[in-house]
RNA sequence: GCGGCCGUAGUUCAGCUGGUAGAACACUCGGUUGUGGUCCGAGACGUCGCGGGUUCAAAUCCCGUCGGUCGCCCCA
């Protein structure tokens, strides 16, 4: 008879990522300064369950959808009956659809214009690489208003994000670069073209930077585009100085408009900050005005951190309403997967706690336990050592956690207390309720 | 869903013209009497991802499979 037990070997689930202590304290104090920000600017905290019904998910509908659906990951239970009647639930792959459907269900009960943030995880199906998770954090702010949304939103939005992604501690030394533009005018361009399949064509658009002019043009020509309206658009996108630009119709002047205004909006943020840039159209189909674009502009490969716009309805699939919203999200994850792989996290220790309470031998445990209250009581983070052993091992448990002094509780009735300052090595006397730490 | 690379102790890896395993770091204990980070000594830890094949013999060669990773697609 063997008594070796069966080891299932613990392996990492590719695309799920977890941290250790230290990077999950940088990753609670990102998500402390953000929302310190949001709400700032006066957003309320919103939090949607994990799972939406597939109906719900699907409603959104539209071509564009069909690509993302294969992203979805349904949740059924193990044993289910094949006539289960229940309806079928999936994990949401983004923050803008379960807003959608919480608007439109809580309608009565909102105050508009509904100004919410939400941190959640969501989950894509999809082959992880380097800064592409299937479980990640995104953290969203969004406006949505009855019938009509005022352009000041879509200027805040990006205000809002450069304040945070500027101070953000560990991003000190990144050049981003916040790229909007408009796609009013690409679609206004594209109907004075008389170009029908739009959503090819901006596909097409969006993916210009990543290949040659060649390629560009020929697949332009593959989708039955003429050698004029090849160059128009390649002239639109390439369009540096967007108060030059004359629109072809109604649509692509009134998106040149609403683009020039919220750049206006956008002047006070430092040079390069915010930039135009009529490249920029994004993927998916329910963006119908302004959209954003987040890179590092060193590295533009590495994907967008930082993305949305505004949909003139998205939540028109579930209620009979008219309400418009913007948004953006920050993709937390990738952002902090590119911070912590460059080792640009702020130095955090193990231990949240700012003193360990030694224990000198088995007598002096109530003593220990009322120092460290004490302690707590003033505020301060306290450890008790669980055990009488030797100093020895009881101060490198100190220093491994990066506890920044240790408490000496009187080794023999009488004596004074006394506390250690592991950085100094100083040790001095000390009365818990009159102590303070350093600094 | 499709391609490239990889899979050996907790971790990073070495060993791969075939002869059943090593280093570093981490971990545990010790260097006596009430004090950490350094140093020294000792110890524990692997059916070499899994399955099959070739061979007297495979971590090492071949096939399959699973997993990881990078790229494509798409996207934060």
């Amino acid at each position: 008879m063997s008594n070796k037990k069966k080891i299932y070997k613990p392996t990492p689930i590719s695309g799920f990522p977890e941290w250790l202590p230290q990077e999950r304290k940088a990753e609670q104090q990102w998500f402390d300064h953000i929302r310190r920000v949001f709400e700032s600017y006066g957003f309320c905290n919103i939090e949607t369950p994990s799972v939406e019904t597939l109906d719900a998910i699907n409603a959104k509908g539209g071509d564009g959808g069909a690509d993302v659906d294969k992203e979805v990951y349904v949740l059924e239970r193990l044993h289910k009956d094949d006539n289960d009647k229940e309806a079928r639930l999936a994990l949401h792959f983004d923050q803008t659809v379960p807003l959608a459907r919480y608007t439109a269900q809580h309608f009565n009960d909102l105050v508009f214009p509904f100004k919410r943030y939400q941190m959640q995880r969501v989950w894509r199906g999809e082959r992880p690489q380097s800064g592409r998770f299937r479980e990640f954090y995104q953290c969203d702010i969004d406006v949505i208003n009855v019938d009509n949304l005022p352009l000041h939103f879509d200027a805040e939005m990006p205000a809002i994000i450069w304040e945070i992604l500027s101070s953000l501690p560990g991003m000190e030394d990144e050049n981003i670069k916040i790229r909007i533009s408009n796609r009013k005018i690409l679609m206004g361009l594209l109907s004075a073209l008389e170009v029908e399949n739009t959503t090819d064509i901006t596909r097409i658009v969006d993916k210009a930077e990543k290949i040659s002019k060649e390629q560009f043009e020929n697949l332009l020509a593959e989708h039955g585009l003429s050698q004029d309206a090849q160059t128009k658009i390649q002239n639109l996108i390439a369009c540096t100085d967007i108060k030059s630009l004359k629109g072809e119709n109604e649509l692509m002047q009134e998106g040149i408009d609403e683009l020039c205004f919220v750049m206006d909006q956008l002047s006070h943020l430092p040079e390069g900050a915010a930039v135009a840039d009529l490249s920029i159209v994004r993927g998916l189909d329910y963006y119908t005005g302004t959209v954003y674009e987040t890179v590092f502009v060193d590295d533009p490969g590495y994907g967008s951190i930082c993305s949305g716009g505004r949909y003139d309805d998205l939540a028109g699939h579930y209620i009979n309403k008219h309400l418009p919203g913007v948004g953006i999200s920050i993709g937390f994850s990738r952002l902090f997967e590119r911070i912590r792989t460059q080792n640009k996290l702020p130095k955090t220790s193990i231990s949240p706690a700012h003193v360990l309470v030694v224990l000198p031998n088995e007598d002096a445990r109530a003593e220990m336990m009322s120092v460290a209250q004490t302690l707590r009581e003033k505020g301060m983070n306290v450890e008790t050592f669980h055990s009488p052993s030797k100093l020895k091992r009881q101060l490198a448990y100190a220093e491994k956690k990066g506890i920044p002094y240790v408490w000496f509780p009187p080794f023999e009735d009488g004596s004074p207390h006394e506390v250690k300052n592991m950085e100094t090595g100083e040790q001095t006397e000390a009365v818990a309720k009159d102590w303070k730490p350093q600094s």
